[in-house]
DNA sequence: CCGGACTCCTGGTTGC
DNA sequence: TGCAACCAGGAGTCCG
């Protein structure tokens, strides 16, 4: 399940072969993979052919890729559940479950070939109109990213408004970090490891929770997506980048997610694991209580 | 404002 | 061994 430090390995990866390089074909292979598309395919393909991209971005689990001239339109991706997005060789063997291929030239590196893989179609592409952000000025994001709050390793992430809003608000703490209007890029994983290393209960109501216990809980948040980052940053080919989604999150360093019936690595009690909005909520129930 | 239920989807796992 | 049921969940929508 990408989150933001496998969806930022994506963008990352994908910067130095598609800047400046032109479309020059695209496939779409599987329509579904266009849900967030305003329109068929034939319209994703005809505004997305012949046109030059500009540098990747990305908010929280949201990437796009600005299309020339700057301001306009972006081709965004969403990787959903199982997304990747691989460089190959224009002559490279198509990959399985390809649902979008898009072939550019890039001034440098020649033709290559961008596949959205996606087994499960929780992700898509889409073109979209890119809109102005209201807090910075000249910043700009596709409409379809405009709801989301900046991701907490964006310098711009306001932490005292998302303290603030924590407060306000009448709901539990997981539900807060998984809902992308409070903060954008924390997905099951990264919750259940954030709360995990600041020993908080994931229904912990958010208006209980103290200042001091809030804020190290967002300091968790981003060494725990940063330490994602730095373990995917160093895992990609630089010249094929075959960033992988689907099994896409960093393992190697969990201490709580998927870790059920195993020993909590700070107490020794077992790992346990509960459903919880409909998915797993992975927590020593020792270190995390509701206080 | 809030939460629950539902939808999208399919490869891998579990259970009989 | 074979097949069916179940499971994973990001994000959007609808409803009470």
């Amino acid at each position: 399940m990408p989150e933001l430090p496998e969806v930022e390995v994506v963008r990352a990866g994908l910067e130095p072969a598609v800047v400046g390089a032109v479309v020059t074909s695209v496939a779409v292979l599987d329509e579904r993979s266009l849900k967030r598309h305003d329109g068929p395919a034939e319209d994703f393909i005809a505004r997305l052919t012949g046109r030059t991209f500009l540098a990747p971005r990305r908010r929280g689990k949201f990437l796009w890729i600005p299309l020339a001239p700057a301001g306009g339109e972006a081709l965004v991706v969403h990787l959903g559940m199982s997304g990747q997005v691989l460089l190959r060789a224009p002559d490279a063997a198509a990959d399985p479950l390809t649902r979008i291929r898009i072939e550019i030239a890039h001034p440098d590196h020649g033709l290559l070939r961008v596949a959205f893989v996606d087994q499960r179609i929780f992700g898509s592409m889409a073109i979209d109109q890119l809109v102005e952000t209201p807090d910075v000025a000249g910043d700009t994001v596709p409409t379809q990213v405009a709801h989301i709050a900046r991701d907490p390793l964006d310098p711009a992430f306001d932490d005292r408004r998302f303290l603030a809003s924590l407060a306000r608000r009448n709901t539990g703490i997981k539900r807060a970090l998984l809902d992308q209007t409070l903060i954008s890029g924390v997905g099951n994983i990264y919750a259940d490891e954030s709360l995990w290393a600041a020993r908080v209960h994931y229904d912990q109501p958010t208006s209980t929770l103290s200042r001091a216990r809030a804020t190290t809980l967002l300091a968790e948040v981003r060494l725990v997506l940063g330490r994602a980052l730095a373990e995917g940053g160093t895992s990609f080919d630089a010249q094929y980048v075959n960033v992988n989604g689907a099994s896409g999150y960093f393992s190697h360093s969990l201490n709580a997610y998927g870790q059920q019936g195993r020993g909590c690595p700070r107490c020794g009690r077992t790992i346990v694991r509960e459903r919880f909005m409909n998915r797993g909520s992975h927590l020593c129930t020792f270190c995390q209580r509701i206080r």
